[in-house]
DNA sequence: GCCGTTTTCGGCCCGACTGTTTTCAGTCG
């Protein structure tokens, strides 16, 4: 583990730690708040650990923190850090997981029946001690079970392209029931995170009765949680869903709330539960200075003598923008934010929209593999998919030698592919076709073929497939050294990841990106949501150093050229404009750039 | 614990829902 990410653990369960003794809520706050920033870093924080100034300077982190992260620094703990473990029972963390669970409830089992942990929890259920704590009864034990059950059989966030499919089905019923005026998703899925908690569906509706009757009784409904006027959630089933193709180690149930929100107030609705989170509380500040109130319902101002009892709606009080996000944006005299980009990284500061990359935009796939190595498409397949999308470029990228287990190709085999594509070439007309290959970098950083073969190919994608968990400083150094090779055009799913599978190389992103930038290599977004890599985080960096992308689907199936939406909305999340992804330019001027590594 | 073109102290977003209450605490997003 990385130094931040030790960093991002200590603080994560120190908040946790913090808000189970009771500690000021803010406080609590402060931790969490310092956990995110430093997760979102690219830039290795032991280099400026002893600058308490540089820490002080990254937002987020003050005084108290930046001198815990100096300790970790110095010593390798901290030791508020380990106070805290000694005090709190390592299990009550999970129990703290359990929905419907929170501080206060969490606090009181461990200190009245002292609960250590789930098995605890278990226990005082099952003797009936549980019911003797204040506000605990029949029904909120019931609930607690289902909540463990749930809890357990759904570890972990959905994969975006899990869940985006299934919310989009919902959306689909739930627009076609009567009444039913609009209808969308939003939360963490419209903003394209990669993972997603839960599923939010927003409709306006003449008949909320039928909504809500509608939704909870869809197929694959295994609990109502909650069916209220405005609100009701769900869990859902995930049986069905294809989890072949994910590994089918994850979840089987995923919760779905359904907000019932008046036609007017359309827009700071579905503002409002888009999030994130921490981009609403920062609207909701400004909204304030500006002595305006913003809520679901619309932007109100706030009139004298208001003792804030009824919310302003209630009181009948005329919004100032309510209808659109656009509205209500402008009103704050802000720029209209896309979702992708709503998370108090810097968003609020712009003066217009930025131009985000859109899947419209590309134009040419550098990244592909056939039955040549463990695609299931012929070179032929590939070619009339490619061209299917409307793509001016298709480059032919099988798997390298290195890759037994996935049929790489040595020099020999590629050769013979090459004359394959030649011949192909001569009866294809309307897209171009390269002569590519997706080049193993070993564990020392070196290529899979010497340089007087691979300057042969037109296109050289360098990934990492092994020795995925090696140190820090060496995957550094063997990512740089695949960077120099004046052969390499992309650099394909530069840590290797698997979202909530493995946690791939954690090099220091900030000098791989420094050195694609000075080699002229473009960093690839690979688009499959099993991959997300680069991240968001990394791609924003990327884009701020003004280093080329390649968005590219690997795709090894039809409809892994599907997967292109994934790895676009990683880019909007990462900022990235279509100037500086190398799949939206120009054939001619794409070919350039390629032929120019060929001098 | 962080933060500051009103502040270095005193703030720190807002509402819905549930279950347990008889006016609301706790949780969630």
């Amino acid at each position: 583990m990385s130094f931040n990410d030790e960093l991002v653990k200590r603080f994560e369960q120190m908040a946790q730690m913090l808000e189970l003794t009771g500690a000021n809520p803010f406080r609590v706050n402060a931790h969490a708040r310092a956990a995110r920033t430093i997760d979102e870093l690219t830039s290795d924080l032991r280099e400026i650990a002893g600058d308490a100034k540089a820490l002080i300077a990254i937002p987020g982190i003050g005084k108290g923190i930046a001198e815990k992260i100096a300790e970790f620094a110095d010593t390798g703990k901290i030791g508020e850090h380990l106070d805290l473990l000694a005090e709190v029972p390592a299990g009550l963390l999970r129990v703290l997981e359990v929905p419907g669970l929170g501080p206060k409830k969490v606090a009181l089992l461990w200190k009245d029946l002292g609960v250590e942990d789930i098995d605890g929890l278990k226990r005082v259920i099952a003797d009936d001690s549980i019911l003797g704590l204040p506000r605990m009864g029949k029904k909120t034990v019931e609930n607690l079970s289902a909540s463990i059950a749930f809890m357990e059989s759904s570890g972990e966030r959905l994969h975006l392209g899990i869940a985006a499919p299934i919310a989009e089905a919902i959306v689909e019923r739930m627009g076609s029931v009567r009444g039913v005026t609009r209808a969308a998703f939003a939360g963490s899925l419209r903003r394209g995170r990669e993972t997603i908690g839960d599923i939010d569906v927003l409709v306006c509706t003449t008949d909320p009765d039928g909504a809500r009757e509608a939704f909870t009784s869809m197929d694959g409904v295994t609990e109502v949680l909650a069916r209220g006027e405005s609100k009701s959630s769900v869990r859902l089933s995930l049986e069905g869903i294809d989890h072949a193709r994910w590994g089918g180690d994850g979840s089987s149930q995923v919760q779905v709330d359904l907000r019932i929100v008046p036609e007017g107030s359309w827009g700071a609705a579905l503002m409002y539960f888009s999030g994130s989170k921490e981009h609403n509380v920062r609207l909701r500040e400004r909204a304030q200075k500006q002595g305006l109130t913003l809520n679901e319902y619309g932007l109100y101002p706030v009139a004298e003598g208001d003792d804030g009892d009824e919310p302003p709606q209630k009181r009948g009080v005329k919004a100032k923008a309510a209808k659109t996000e656009e509205d209500i944006y402008a009103a704050l005299g802000l720029a209209w934010v896309p979702p992708e980009i709503r998370e108090d990284r810097g968003e609020l500061e712009l003066e217009q929209t930025p131009r985000l990359i859109e899947v419209g935009d590309i134009r040419a796939e550098l990244h592909a593999h056939t039955t040549a190595s463990d695609g299931s498409m012929s070179l032929e397949e590939l070619v009339a998919e490619a061209k299917a999308r409307k793509l001016h470029t298709i480059a032919v990228t099988d798997h390298s030698k290195s890759s037994a287990q996935a049929g790489g190709l040595d020099e020999k085999r590629l050769r013979a592919q090459r004359e394959q594509i030649e011949a192909l070439r001569e009866t294809t007309k309307g897209i171009e076709i390269l002569y590519g290959c997706e080049v193993d970098i070993l564990g020392d950083g070196s290529l899979d073929f010497d340089d007087d073969f691979l300057a042969e190919l037109d296109v050289v994608v360098a990934s990492p497939h092994v020795a995925l968990s090696q140190e820090p400083t060496k995957a550094t150094a063997r990512l740089l050294k695949a960077i120099e090779n004046p052969c390499v055009h992309v650099l394909g799913h530069p840590t290797g990841r698997l979202i909530n599978r493995r946690q791939g190389l954690e090099p220091a992103m900030d000098e791989i990106i420094a050195a694609a930038v000075e080699h002229d290599v473009a960093l690839e977004i690979n688009a499959h949501w099993m991959r997300l890599d680069l991240r968001d985080t990394h791609v924003r960096a990327a884009v701020a150093a003004g280093a080329k992308i390649a968005i590219d689907c690997d795709d090894h199936a039809p409809r892994d050229f599907d997967n292109l939406v994934y790895g676009v909305l990683t880019g909007r999340r990462g900022w990235l404009t279509p100037e500086l992804c190398v799949n939206t330019w120009t054939k001619s001027r794409l070919h350039k750039w390629l032929r120019s590594k060929r001098a």
